[in-house]
RNA sequence: GCGAAUGUGGCGGAAUUGGUAGACGCGCUGGUUUCAGGUACCAGUGAGUAACAUCGUGGGGGUUCGAGUCCCCCCAUUCGCACCA
């Protein structure tokens, strides 16, 4: 992707700003205490406009033209023209520039390097960087994370703040395929589209830590924690049987396919042998689950997790197949019902089918094998729970091992081959599948859990705890009991034992793809596996002239004949591996290269990971619950038992951001989809949509934003018309973070009214000159606007913390109407008010700190404390209410006593014409907010 | 089918966790400024009424002096999971 940044950490703290000497820098004026003349404020490379450059552009433009765009709603075709609508504002486009600039310049981001103040590590979810560039939904996490970043550092944390690219992928590769052009040259291409768009939004990352994890400077290190895991013996190479993907050519992890296809394309999937680098997650499976008690995750996420490693405890139990010497080992998390247990059921493919079935039944079984053969995996899966049973009789008979009982072997595919032993007994009053089968085939249904009064097990099963019934040594005993006790005597027989199962199996780690990491691995003449050594790494990509996997199936790599020739530490002739790593392989781990990201010696500095470790603030969508946060989990862990990293989990607390949708206009006929602009409503309720000029209807639908979909708002757009600080503002006010909202432009128009208020408590953009409002000696005994400075203050704080942004930036409006009120404002206030607005607009910040004359970044100026006593109010409203309705208010002292309130609420008018001549049964005073009279 | 979440004005959403429902913003209505229907400012804006009364947080019950908030039963939407014994 890019040549390594050499590391330029700041190493004091906090950074003073140097005035830009020689280029008009901004800050390059003497501290001043109060107004100055508007005219002498210096200019950055982009220059303020002036009133000629307004009239101009105020000439320049067409009302009715704008009219037209406001009133669509969908002008983010935005206007190019100019600015446009600043007659009473402050000039973004300038303001963004200046500040834009100037953080680079001045480093203002760069990680500190001081290591005695407390440290906080925010993330987020690295984005592939796609073709289609970003759009609004993309930043709304990044802002989130941007506005703790900005705040936690104004508190006085260390904060490390960054971003990198996960780009290593199919797209870049597909594209590859069409164009011929080299993956690489796509993706550094992508990534400067991804960048600039991110650099608009005033985003505060450390840029000198970016990464890609396409780059060979990154991805030597993952080859090397690849390594560690191979030496750990948790990587290993086997024959199985893989989810392939004709259309791709390459084989898909089980956790990439979903109802038979490819989750992101969706195209379909198939089961074939092939020999794949596996890793072995299942080793952690139990540390996995146990740990996310340790972390600070959204409730849904951690039960997502637990039920994707899905484990259980239960017990193999073992069958005697009757008049044979064989046994079935069946697994069941219910051996309490055993008693009950009326037949065993095998998976069709279970290895002893053949073997058992009588000679009478042979033809039925092979007819059955044959017809579930047929379907696939993906029609198997696709079966609901409730879909009807099927299954047929070996004709051979098993023992029940608890009371000798003399019962039916069958198959049915609702037994499923690669789970626990392939094989279960079947207790159809305790079970509902079984029931279900129980019922289809004429099977006995035996009682062995007493259900509530009235359950009647033959008809339906019961699954809950329950007293045993017809159980001999289990009779009267609670579930947990019996299973203790059954468990215990099933072990003494050598019959059975206690064992504990999940569903989640071994990673799927290769792909026969191009552009991933190739593995450190090479295969010798003997057909064993050596790593390639440390020093050689990293195993970087060769140059191919076709990325396509060649004509006999096999990877794109193979096509790099000399490439592959290698020798092993013996200098015996050996093959390079041509798989590569699937994508998630990079995303395991960059959360640790952030740290490091320049030390080309080892992968992260230990020190520097003990300080930053675990990521404090980790935020991304919800579609990651299971895959990403699994396998960095995992991956984690492993680093964790080889002494490699500090923490046993890498991020402390998850957040998901919701997604920012949009409406699309679709032709169900064609399934083409329209622009906004290419349709109209129509009818009474303006519900119906139609192609302009035309008949075609088109159905509407909240969908996430795509480009093919039509739907897409551009943040660029977003920054050129309205700029970033509206379009940051708006992104966190438009509702709470973790849901998922339709993207209304007109809410920017909000957002960006509310800044140009705050500009004007302080600017007259007449004449761009300080207003005489905010001042130094203003009088402070303004309550009203000190208790709402201090009640802003309070929930911006916390909301750093709580991560509810919408009603802190709502809270934040409340001020700024409360100071246009007002007929001055003292300017300790205001710089209070300036700071904690900060972290969401920081452009007009630091403009107005500018203009304050502050000759330093706001970035790191004192965060403002705020004061409990001054939110308190002298008087306050008492509702008033009689038998529980509202019937009035009284205001009181704050201080005044409960009799004094009682007898001012007697003494409102409406509400003594309503007690007049009643007798009050009870009154009810709630401290300092309503009284109830009882009458 | 199972599980989770959600349901509040025309719209996005607030509501200190049982105590004045609708903060804040959008939109809308009226006014002032203005060459301008743009911007800004002022006033209004849940429904209903001439004004009251009254009715209002998906529906129906319940607990309570008092319920958007707690309990029970429905309905709807969204998102997961899909025969894992």
């Amino acid at each position: 992707m890019r040549s390594p940044h050499r590391s330029r950490d700041r190493h004091d703290l906090p950074p003073q700003v140097q005035p830009a000497a020689g280029r008009g820098g901004v800050a390059a004026r003497a501290p001043q205490g109060r107004h100055r003349r508007g005219g002498d404020h210096a200019r950055a490379e982009v220059p303020l406009g002036d009133r000629a450059d307004r009239a101009v552009l105020r000439g320049a433009r067409d009302p009715q033209a704008r009219r037209r765009r406001r009133r669509s709603g969908r002008d983010h075709a935005a206007d190019h023209q100019g600015p446009g609508r600043l007659m009473a504002g402050f000039d973004h486009r300038t303001v963004d520039a200046r500040w834009q600039a100037f953080w680079t310049r001045e480093n203002t981001f760069a990680t500190p390097t001081d290591r005695t103040r407390p440290k906080y590590y925010v993330l987020d979810m690295f984005p592939y960087p796609s073709g289609d560039g970003l759009h609004v939904g993309h930043p709304k996490g990044y802002t989130a994370t941007d506005v703790v970043a900005r705040a936690k550092r104004m508190m006085g944390f260390n904060v490390l703040r960054v971003m990198g690219w996960d780009s290593f992928g199919l797209p870049a590769e597909r594209r590859a395929e069409q164009t011929g052009e080299h993956p690489s040259v796509i993706t550094k291409r992508n990534i400067a589209t991804f960048k600039a768009q991110l650099q608009k939004l005033g985003l505060s990352y450390d840029w000198s830590r970016e990464l890609a994890t396409s780059d060979p400077t990154y991805y030597k290190w993952t080859q090397w924690i690849f390594s560690v895991l191979f030496e750990r013996g948790l990587a290993y190479r086997k024959e199985v049987a893989v989810n392939f993907c004709p259309a791709l050519g390459t084989v898909l992890a089980n956790e990439e396919v979903h109802d038979g296809k490819y989750i992101e394309t969706g195209d379909p999937v198939e089961q074939r042998n092939m020999t794949q680098w596996m890793l072995k997650i299942t080793a952690y499976a139990d540390p996995l689950v146990e740990d996310l008690a340790l972390v600070d995750w959204p409730a849904g996420t951690l039960k997502k997790q637990q039920d994707w490693i899905g484990k259980s405890i239960g017990a193999d139990v073992v069958f005697k197949v009757a008049d044979s010497d064989r046994s079935i080992t069946v697994f069941t998390t219910r051996p309490d019902t055993l008693f009950g247990g009326t037949w065993v059921v095998l998976a069709p493919e279970h290895p002893l089918v053949d073997a058992i079935t009588t000679p009478a039944q042979q033809a039925a079984v092979a007819a059955y094998r044959e017809e579930v053969s047929k379907r696939s995996i993906r029609d198997r899966t696709m079966e609901a729970a409730d879909a009807p049973k099927t299954g047929v009789a070996t004709g051979a008979f098993a023992t029940n091992p608890v009371n000798g009982a003399r019962i039916p072997i069958w198959i049915a595919d609702y037994v499923l081959a690669s789970y626990g032993t392939g094989a279960v007994f079947a207790c159809p009053a305790g079970d509902e599948r079984d029931h279900a089968f129980a019922t289809k085939f004429g099977l006995p249904i035996v009682e062995v859990v007493q259900g509530p009064a009235g359950h009647d097990v033959q008809a339906a099963a019961f699954t809950g705890d329950g007293p045993h019934v017809n159980s001999g040594f289990l009779d009267g005993l609670g579930n947990d009991a019996a299973k203790t006790a059954v468990i215990a005597w099933l072990a003494e027989r050598e019959l059975g034992k206690q064992v504990v199962r999940y569903k989640m199996r071994d990673w799927l780690f290769s792909r026969q793809r191009y552009w991933g990491e190739p593995f450190p691995t090479i295969e010798k003449q003997d057909g064993t596996v050596e790593l390639v050594p440390f020093a050689q790494l990293p195993v970087t990509l060769p140059a191919i002239d076709e990325y396509k996997p060649t004509r006999d199936g096999q990877p794109p790599l193979a096509r790099a004949v000399e490439w592959r020739q290698t020798t092993d530490h013996d200098g015996q002739p050996a093959l390079r591996e041509t798989n590569t790593m699937p994508q998630w392989a990079g995303s395991c781990w960059y959360y640790l290269r952030f740290i490091s990201p320049t030390n080309d010696q080892v992968a992260w500095d230990a020190d520097e990971e003990k300080y930053w470790m675990p990521v404090d603030l980790y935020v991304g969508g919800n579609e990651h619950a299971t895959l990403h946060l699994l396998y960095a989990r995992f991956w984690h862990k492993v680093l964790f038992d080889a002494g490699l990293v500090s923490t046993k989990e890498p991020f402390q607390r998850l957040f998901h951001q919701g997604m920012i949708h949009k409406t699309s206009f679709q032709d169900p006929t064609t399934g083409k989809y329209f622009y906004p602009e290419e349709v109209e409503p129509r009818g009474d309720d303006d519900k119906s949509w139609f192609v302009k000029g035309t008949d075609t209807a088109v159905v509407t639908k909240f969908d996430k934003m795509s480009k093919s979909k039509k739907n897409v708002v551009n943040p660029d757009d977003m920054c050129n018309e309205y700029g970033a600080d509206a379009m940051r503002m708006y992104e966190l006010f438009m509702g709470p973070l973790e849901d998922g909202v339709e993207w209304a432009t007109d809410g920017v128009r909000g957002t960006r009214g509310f800044l140009d208020r705050s500009w004007r408590l302080l600017v007259d953009p007449e004449t761009d000159t300080l207003t005489a409002k905010v001042s130094e000696d203003a009088p402070t005994d303004n309550k009203d606007l000190e208790r709402a400075l201090h009640a802003t203050i309070k929930r911006v704080t916390e909301s750093v913390t709580d991560l509810r942004f919408n009603t802190a930036v709502a809270q934040l409006m409340t001020f700024v109407n409360e100071a246009t009120k007002a007929k001055q404002i003292p300017r300790a206030w205001f710089e209070a008010f300036v700071k904690i607005m900060s972290p969401f607009a920081p452009h007009l910040a630091e403009e107005i700190w500018q203009r304050l004359g502050h000759t330093t970044t706001i970035a790191y100026a004192p965060w403002p404390a705020f004061d409990e006593a001054k939110l308190a109010k002298d008087t306050i409203t008492i509702a008033i209410q009689v038998t529980g309705k509202m019937r009035g208010t009284v205001d009181v002292a704050a201080d005044a006593s409960e009799a004094t309130i009682l007898a001012a609420a007697k003494a409102e008018p409406k509400v003594a014409e309503l007690i007049a001549g009643k007798a009050i049964k009870r009154e009810i005073y709630v401290k300092g907010k309503l009284v109830n009279l009882v009458v």
